[in-house]
DNA sequence: CGGATTTGACCAAG
DNA sequence: CTTGGTCAAATCCG
């Protein structure tokens, strides 16, 4: 195998770590938000940090979950061959099947425990990426239905990326989108959608394209206007950008609000994962030339 | 006609 | 037993 389980634990361990300290930076932050509710200077709401704090609990607690999974998981196997689904099955006898292999298997799956997973809040569905629904359930307790989604490679590529999206309680605009799995169809979002909204109307949506840093047009989508989040200067920040090469395995967790798309604007923020840095930021402003084209080493980054 | 969505059934886990 | 995640037939839609 190409990594051992002490090697992998102490990754992980440093991924918890980094996770826990985002939490209390993000707790920190939020604690000072509350403490002046009605000033508006922040870069993330107090309902934003929350999320942020929670998603980065989350992933920690995973982290420590698969490690005691796999570990327990590697013991067994160790031992002998793990009974397979199908080995199950095949005691369930008696009743009669509609059809053999394939519905046979109907149902026979693992549930995703240990795959890596993160939750985003958004107003918007759309999220690039080419998904198809193949379920939605209500959910206890829970005004709105659940939709699952899986990539639409799935069959195709084999790609095991789903989310499942529900709309929040507290504010119907809002959906919370959770990924399970990354993507490896090579449909991999290498560049962020970002949807943009003017001071008058109509707003506007461009999007990244793949092979260069420009922002292009897209056709309208039926997206409302993503909210506009006021600048936030900070100091120069991190060991970012000697890793900007890596901007094509980023995740964006939310969308870019842009003040005004016009070239040479410094423009407004989201929030990042970088699945390969492994670790969120958020790109506080980005500098347009007359062909909406950006420079990564003008990004300022707050992380 | 083929791909996407809907929806009830099926199944694992607790 | 309940609940949530998935399957797949039926249906929709371009």
């Amino acid at each position: 195998m190409a990594t051992s389980w002490t090697e992998k634990i102490s990754i992980n361990r440093e991924r918890v770590v980094k996770e826990l300290v985002q939490g209390q930076e993000s707790a920190t932050h939020l604690q000072f938000l509350l403490e002046k509710p009605y000033g508006d200077n922040g870069f993330l709401s107090a309902n934003e940090l929350a999320v942020k704090i929670l998603r980065s609990f989350t992933e920690a607690l995973t982290l420590l979950t698969c490690d005691f999974v796999q570990n327990f998981q590697n013991q067994i196997t160790s031992q002998g061959d793990s009974a397979c689904c199908d080995d199950r099955r095949s005691e369930d006898s008696g009743e009669s099947r509609k059809r053999a292999t394939t519905k046979e298997r109907r149902g026979c799956y693992k549930r995703k425990k240990t795959s890596q997973s993160w939750t985003t809040v958004s107003d918007a569905i759309e999220d690039g990426h080419a998904w198809r629904k193949y379920g939605q359930k209500e959910i206890l307790n829970a005004k709105y239905p659940r939709s699952y989604f899986r990539c639409t490679h799935k069959y195709d590529k084999g790609c095991k990326a789903t989310k499942q999206v529900q709309r929040m309680e507290e504010d119907p605009q809002m959906y919370q989108t959770t990924y399970i799995g990354h993507h490896t169809c090579g449909d991999i979002l290498k560049v962020p959608q970002i949807i943009t909204t003017r001071d008058s109307s109509p707003w506007e949506s461009y999007k990244l394209t793949s092979n260069s840093n420009t922002l292009t047009q897209m056709d309208h989508q039926h997206h409302p206007p993503t909210k506009i989040k006021q600048e936030y200067k900070e100091e120069n920040p991190s060991d970012l950008t000697d890793n900007l090469s890596s901007l094509d395995s980023i995740i964006w967790k939310d969308l870019v609000a842009f003040e005004s798309a016009e070239p040479g604007d410094l423009v407004a923020s989201t929030e990042a994962t970088s699945q390969s840095l492994d670790m969120d930021f958020a790109v506080n402003s980005i500098e347009l030339d007359s062909d909406f084209h950006f420079d990564e080493s003008k990004f300022n980054y707050l992380t």
